[in-house]
DNA sequence: GTCTATATGACGATAGAC
DNA sequence: GTCTATCGTCATATAGAC
């Protein structure tokens, strides 16, 4: 097999099993079992197993996670900002996140991991992702309270509180109640949901959003 | 020193460092340093790390985190229930939680940890604790429901929604934003926002609480 | 109860043959 | 590019002296 084809391949299994296992709980060994190869490969394209750690940051599966914010290419969202559809732009977030978040768990997982063990990739999230995502829907909130049509509450608190619905009710689904047993809904039910809960909550008229 | 009293010493420095490393980050000699005695020592009283974190669950910190429901023994809330004050109810929760969560992130980093690397108290918790605050919260929505004072949303959805906001914002000073750097309120503060946007979302009424 | 010393194996990493 | 064999170190766990 080609370098670059086994590199990849390494580089998946290591993704595969920090995600489960932790870094400290996962051996190089494993690693090297799960692609198939000898130990001695895996040494061969990572110097060391901090490389291997160091490499998946680099790789594109997280650079696209961490610079794929839920308006790049997302024309229903824009639509949404453009034409001040206060439910839409909450709404297609809520859906852009969940469906993400559903759809790389091992993400997830490792990012959660690398909070704990103080990783590099939890500060870049926070850093590259988070941040942004505050300014930019923070920064619709703004616009909204300016025109009068919501309530003049901390831009930041709104969106900490939509932000903590989602990565909740996906944290939920992923680690503690994976088999469902509390709460079985599809993500647009839960989008729906979240958004309703919010715009009653920052919305200036008196009748909540339907 | 007395045997039990050395035993609880050693018993606290391993919650110490599991919560910081991870159970498989840790190593037997950590604890025993962090203890002040050798690693004999440790495996005299525990036969093995295993065991250790066996001791851990059963240990008075962990059964007072699994089993002290928001509701014992906290005068304001149950006033607040009895009263049918809706506010009252979801402010002396939040409080509550968010006091409790930041008072032991020793505990809160165990539970994520657990959760992740898949050990039993993850388990316990969902199922001894989690599910209750379901059944107790929703309950009193479904009471509200029935008296026409809240509107007919499935009450677990609620319930998710409140414990997002309050978990998510605990997480967000614990592994991430640890400095502040976003949002820096009180618990008081953040328990207000969070049941005033529940009890807006959920109102049956057209004005939304104040 | 506490220690030093040590057994046994796992883990990260390397050497060298093919 | 791939392997087997191996090295040094660290980790869990034990033996036995004090």
């Amino acid at each position: 097999m080609p370098g670059d084809k086994r590199r990849e391949q390494i580089l998946q299994s290591a993704v595969d099993l920090f995600s489960k296992r932790g870094f400290s709980g996962t051996t190089t060994k494993d690693i090297a079992r799960l692609s198939g190869v000898s130990e001695a490969m895996v040494f061969r394209h990572f110097s060391s197993k901090d490389e291997l750690y160091g490499a998946i940051l680099e790789a594109k599966k997280c650079s696209e996670a961490l610079h794929q914010f839920p308006w790049e290419g997302n024309q229903a969202l824009l639509k949404a900002i453009e034409e001040r559809d206060d439910f839409g732009v909450f709404y297609n977030i809520g859906i852009q996140a969940l469906t993400k978040q559903e759809s790389d768990i091992a993400f997830m997982r490792l990012l959660f991991y690398s909070a704990l063990e103080g990783h590099e990739l939890a500060e870049r999230f926070f850093g590259e992702y988070v941040l942004e995502i505050y300014k930019f829907l923070g920064g619709y909130v703004e616009r909204r309270q300016a025109d009068g049509a919501f309530k003049r509450i901390d831009p930041r608190l709104v969106v900490r509180s939509f932000l903590g619905m989602l990565i909740h009710h996906s944290l939920n689904n992923i680690l503690w109640d994976k088999r469902r047993l509390i709460l079985d809904i599809s993500n647009e039910e839960a989008a729906k949901h979240f958004a309703e809960m919010i715009l009653s909550g920052v919305s200036a008229e008196r009748t909540a959003a339907k």
